[in-house]
DNA sequence: CATATGCGTAACCCTTTGGTTACATATATT
DNA sequence: AATATATGTAACCAAAGGGTTACGCATATG
């Protein structure tokens, strides 16, 4: 599923900070990784798991790395917001799955 | 957070497919594992891993388990959904932050 | 050309996840 | 009382996640 790569990828809150940090600005490699208390590779895995589930993109400029938001990325979040809101609507049937059971048996 | 696990608890469609389940009856342990091509012990750790995010919980009725959604359930999805509806936004943001530097630069 | 810099990869660790089979326990049934 | 049934737990395994340090490589820079 699409879905499975999207919630693995936005299952960490040091990634979901990443695209946080890249809605401000497409940034490099370096600086990504600055402020944050784990190693630069580490940064790194994580920024790959980000492109694997296609929520961002680089592009090699000189020795740099640049990364940003990949356009697609959006509608990736939002099919799986789709899907989490039929997960909620869960409770919805169930509640009216009882309310009937009441009615038919009062 | 209270996220990671919700979010943990959701990124596995099997687990998914037993909400589904839930939603449309309570339901006993054996029954919840049925048309499951994966042992039964593999459903009982789903469970319990549902069950530790606070989306399911269990009553005892003789040598039975009653599954059924956790009425506290349908909030945490619905946190998580707003979370993630902030990650989607990024995407805006970003728009918007390049929107701003062309009309700057122009 | 030599060296410094930016950045990814490799190799390794430990923990978690998702699965298995074998077993223990509590409750029904005969 | 003996046995059958419903179910969770234990012990184990392989793969993935999240971290580390050491290293390799391409590109700038003196």
């Amino acid at each position: 599923m699409r879905i499975d790569a999207t919630i693995g990828a936005l299952a960490d809150s040091t990634r979901r900070e990443l695209l946080r940090r890249l809605a401000d600005k497409p940034c490099r490699a370096g600086e990504l990784a600055e402020g944050f208390t784990i190693s630069r590779p580490a940064i790194c895995k994580h920024t790959r798991m980000l492109g694997r589930a296609g929520l961002i993109r680089a592009k090699k400029v000189g020795r740099e790395r640049i990364y940003e938001l990949a356009p697609r990325g959006q509608l990736a979040v939002q099919e799986l917001i789709r899907t989490l809101e039929e997960v909620g609507a869960f409770w919805d049937t169930a509640l009216n799955a009882f309310k009937r059971y009441v009615e038919e048996n009062r």
